[in-house]
DNA sequence: GCGGCCGATGTAAACGTTTTCATAAATTCG
DNA sequence: CGAATTTATGAAAACGTTTACATCGGCCGC
């Protein structure tokens, strides 16, 4: 396959004038360029973007390094981080189920001349230090980081400010027994939920450390069986705050075996906004969040931080997260025919 | 940063011994291996990729270029895809929101020299002849390709057996008035599960141009519409076969907002099995797809393109579309009405 | 007519690897 | 004991670009 020196050949000018009138810039001649593009088309010839980087240290590329793939949360980083490098002119570079450290660190490490930077997900169990060493190599921005890692950029989602919406929303409904089924501890995003959940019952004046707290995996079944033991308990909570949708719907179906009616019988709110929770039925109250903008922004951090000739220190960022209120809270009368829960 | 130069000096070697110690190469003494390693360690020496493939002309790399990131279709794809990749030690190139023939051509020609191969998956727009242009530089494995295309692998999902499959079913219930709300034409995807419900209907003795077909572009919305234009039909249909689950869902609201009882009134079956499916009310009857699996295997193929040896042949490999039976198309409701074929 | 400048182009040295070939030392063997 | 073989290592040429620097006309102003 023909490469420069090819079509400085047949174009019968030296390769540095190839290069020039690829890179366009502007000292080439009309003509000389005109000839250079012919004989380039002529025979198909393709810069070796390998090499380019070699010499230009330049990648025009980011990776992109995640704990898992699976489900819509992943797929839309994906999307938004996608949709702003494209617009750059950025390629990505993926890689994901990165559990623990040597995992986080050699997947980084193979990628070196291949990016300009990387966006970063970790789960607990990967440690700050790793985080250190690789950010000697690499810019780096963190997503939904559990710590904050110097020199590193970081974009994150405002769980605290959810779960206080969320929660002061029941309480503004008169609910004042409220249980919730809380993420694992440890995980940041749990952690965060938690806390929300607990200012806001301070703030009514009631004792946070007196509202049932089940702990769950964050998967459905999780829910369903904190579901069976909330439900349990005499008095009845009259309204359960679940750490995200997936175990709200474990919940719902707890609920709805023992012929409890949503949301007269018990109001239920969840996190995440996941496509299911406008079909479910009745439709899920839950805290929205733009996890589509988590992407974007991430990669717009990252772009400023590459692109900018001085070297700024990096940002912190913070999304909304905002009340997407349903049915399931009891807020809103039910509209239309909805089938009732048996 | 240290380059294999830095480490061979520290180390007292030429950059070859270092080299081949990283490619362990056993031809290097146990003992000069050993301070190599040292003096890598020292200076935290990590390789340069991109020089790597330079010299080697492989990369480790697979390009993706998707004609789309939104939802779970592409979502799995991508797990698929990079889940084998992993197993494989390679890495993924990203690149999505393909419409046209250049779109296509300029992501790919930006992956020269990044990548081993491309996975490729066009939209109807994307022409035979782009395609060949690209397979001149790289291998090509095709995602549900619209047209053969010379020397490329491709992996295809069978949607024309499972249409065939659902409206068979549906068939089997006893229904004989059955519409279709069917894909936009030129889609390939469109076009053969359109054909599988005709041939169904054509087994069964009836005559498909009779059949109440509408078009919609795969979204909630048009299968609303759709929907509505059916339902408006009299006699009115008793079965409906949607060419995906979104608009199966637009669908079911048009049903609902006319109070008909589902599957009692109208039987439904969808195409995908996206996870609201099965959350649905009812949970819906539709064709099972493994979208994960479609991702493995084209990577599967492209590593068995690029690994072997001997040039052969690419493959051509069908997935299988399997009916999911729920409740949506009464089959669970009726048990004891179905035991009779007709 | 000449120094200086400018615009266009070429020469060659990087960039950081791998790998072929050569070589030196150590080992085997008849 | 010397020739043949093996083992371990180094020197240097690739790979395909970009870019600093050199070169060379032509043109300007004086």
């Amino acid at each position: 396959m023909a490469n420069i020196r090819d079509v400085a050949r047949a174009a019968g000018v030296s390769i540095a004038t190839v290069s020039r009138v690829f890179n366009n810039l502007e000292l080439v001649n009309g003509d000389t360029a005109r000839r250079v593009l012919q004989a380039a088309a002529a025979c198909d010839y393709w810069p070796n973007e390998a090499a380019k980087s070699l010499t230009t240290n330049r990648c025009n590329a980011f990776g992109v390094l995640l704990p898992d793939l699976y489900g819509e949360f992943y797929s839309e980083i994906i999307r938004g981080i996608d949709q702003r490098a494209r617009q750059a002119r950025y390629q990505i570079l993926l890689s994901s189920s990165h559990a623990n450290n040597d995992d986080v660190f050699n997947a980084a490490r193979a990628m070196l001349g291949r990016v300009d930077g990387l966006i970063l997900m970790t789960p607990d169990t990967v440690s700050p230090d790793v985080v250190a060493r690789v950010r000697k190599r690499l810019p780096i921005v963190l997503l939904n980081p559990s710590f904050a890692a110097d020199g590193c950029g970081s974009v994150a989602i405002d769980n605290y400010g959810g779960a206080y919406a969320a929660t002061s929303h029941l309480l503004q409904l008169g609910h004042r027994d409220i249980a919730m089924i809380a993420g694992p501890a440890g995980n940041v995003d749990a952690d965060d939920r938690r806390r929300g959940f607990q200012t806001a019952l301070r703030e009514f004046g009631l004792d946070p450390a007196r509202a049932e707290t089940e702990v769950g995996d964050f998967r459905e079944a999780a829910g369903h069986a904190a579901g069976l033991t909330i439900l349990a308990r005499r008095p009845r909570p009259t309204a359960v705050f679940a750490a995200n949708d997936s175990m709200a719907i474990g919940l719902l179906g707890a609920a709805r075996e023992q012929g409890l009616r949503i949301p007269d019988d018990l109001a239920v709110v969840g996190f995440d906004d996941i496509t299911i929770a406008r079909y479910l039925n009745p439709p899920l109250t839950t805290v929205t969040v733009d996890i589509f903008g988590l992407g974007r922004k991430a990669v717009a951090m990252m772009l400023a931080t590459v692109e900018a000739a001085d070297a700024h220190s990096p940002d912190r960022e913070v999304l909304p997260a905002v009340l997407t209120v349903r049915e399931s809270c009891g807020a809103k009368r039910r509209v239309g025919l909805t089938q009732s829960p048996r």
